[in-house]
DNA sequence: AAAGGACAAAAATATTGCTTTTTGTCGCTT
DNA sequence: AAGCGACAAAAAGCAATATTTTTGTCCTTT
């Protein structure tokens, strides 16, 4: 029993979310009530709290309800283990972008891809490379122009 | 003399650039050579090396070069401090989006918002809701339907 | 109270055509 | 080898429009 079953007005109270919502998202399947009362009304267990919180954190971080649709599609296809996402990942947000924590990994939540490369690494790694060319070093002194560039 | 000095051979082979690009690059501010030989030539510093190979590796990454030049734009503005962005930030990247990690924040190289919630908080953040409501529990058993739903 | 339907406003996305940027290639000069 | 210029293909960005999704409001039914 650490289910717990919560009424729709106990839901609205603790998710903040519009009646109306609830019902859309129900009907378009993005959060659905885990069981139905002999009367066709809705009971709510933890977890679909959860989902609807977090769901409902996405819109106010300035995620589309569309965009979180197609991050869920993509995460069961890249996390197949991961039955509902949006209760069991660890995500971090901007408007645009939701990226999952996995493991070691972090990676788009919606294309797959991988987020990568500390840039800090890439001193070290340029200076192993200096180290193939032998011949490379201060040959040149003279400097009659500085830059002005960008970066 | 922490510099080094590359000519325009060693950069293209340690950078893996095209000498288009590098051109191109110079010839638009993105990255110019630190100082230029009397006769005309480049002579690129190890820091422009760094710059090359890190503006290389967020194009690899599926960032766009125009992209790049707003975030370094918008760099600029947001910490006016790092004086050549390639060089010193710790960035990390998707297609989409380029994260500036500096100090304990993260937020957006081209927005400057700010990168938010770990959404694992919510569960216990959501218990701690369900402790306001006095009233609910194992009121409901019955579960007539079970759902089949994205989330 | 809860569900469902209908209508409409707001938000988000997709599409299309147009402009700009980036890159490659060739040829010429120093 | 390095730089420069010109032409063109590819990629990216932009703006305006159409289409779809989401949400609110009102009304009816159980």
């Amino acid at each position: 029993m650490t289910q717990g079953s919560f009424s729709r007005q106990q839901v609205l109270k603790l998710t903040e979310l519009s009646s109306r919502q609830l019902s859309y998202w129900r009907k378009t399947g993005l959060v659905c009530p885990q069981s139905i009362t002999p009367g066709g009304h809705a009971r709510y267990a933890f977890t679909d709290l959860v989902a609807l919180r977090t769901a409902k954190r996405l819109l106010d971080a300035g995620v589309s309800l569309q965009r979180i649709r197609r991050c869920l599609d993509s995460l069961t296809r890249f996390l197949p283990a991961a039955d509902r996402p949006l209760v069991e990942l660890s995500l971090v947000v901007t408007g645009d972008v939701v990226l999952v924590f996995h493991g070691e990994r972090a990676f788009d939540a919606l294309t797959g891809q991988e987020w990568v490369f500390p840039i800090a690494e890439l001193a070290a790694e340029v200076e192993k490379l200096q180290q193939q060319l032998p011949e490379q070093g201060e040959l040149f002194s003279a400097e009659y122009n500085k830059r002005g560039e960008l970066a």
